[in-house]
DNA sequence: ATTAGTGTTGACTATCAACTCAACATACTG
DNA sequence: CAGTATGTTGAGTTGATAGTCAACACTAAT
């Protein structure tokens, strides 16, 4: 499920229209139509925040949780991670190193847990 | 040392002037005495690069690690390690996971030492 | 058959990043 | 002083990103 399609499935999941959820979080239906049609990017990480956070409430999920959800699907950092990233040169170094070895999701997935463990 | 800093600084330990460098990289070398007096953000990721390639090559440095250099002090990510973490959300959780207790660039460097020892 | 609600599309626009170009200042060299 | 090498600055260009707006099409209910 890439990003466009999840993002129509979560707004009829909500019964929300394209207008309804434009309205709600600032932006044009007609931009939300294009959006889930690929006829252009997924839109600005504050969009998508919005995006979240409104489909969050409705939907009674977690906002950050499904903020991330769509920011990694639209193929973006979240900006806070990435500032952390940029203003830490050990970080990239250390990411770097492990990336050498640890290419697959199902990689990055058992050191999560690994880590998790400690 | 900020970025602009240490271009100046490497540059002139090269004993290249601003024409000198910018002919080698391909850009305007007014562009350069902008970048040195911060009268405008640092360059796109491939002039960093072309930078840290010809320095490297005058100063007998290693090009990449330069690059890497350049690029964190530009306040940048590594294209290649941000495509990385754009497709792995599992990656980002990782991050994340461990970002909340790995703030300091200590801790990223008893991190990166751990992880070299396995 | 009208109208209300919904979705799609093409054309246009505003903002910003990443530069270039022309002009000038400063210093040193013969 | 004339010329050469170096650095600085203001104004302008170009392409990409992130949208808006007007128009139209389809469907379902009144």
């Amino acid at each position: 499920m890439d990003f466009s399609e999840r993002l129509r499935w979560l707004r009829k999941e909500a019964q929300l229209s394209q207008r309804d959820l434009a309205e709600r979080i600032g932006v044009d239906f007609t931009y939300l139509s294009k959006i889930e049609n690929k006829r252009v990017e997924p839109p600005s990480e504050v969009v998508l925040k919005n995006i979240a956070s409104e489909l969050a409430e409705v939907l009674g999920m977690d906002p950050t949780e499904l903020a991330d959800e769509l920011i990694t699907l639209a193929g973006k950092i979240p900006s806070d991670l990435a500032e952390t990233l940029a203003r830490n040169p050990e970080a990239v170094r250390f990411l770097r190193s492990i990336g050498d070895e640890v290419r697959s999701a199902e990689d990055w997935k058992s050191l999560l847990d690994s880590q998790r463990q400690e």
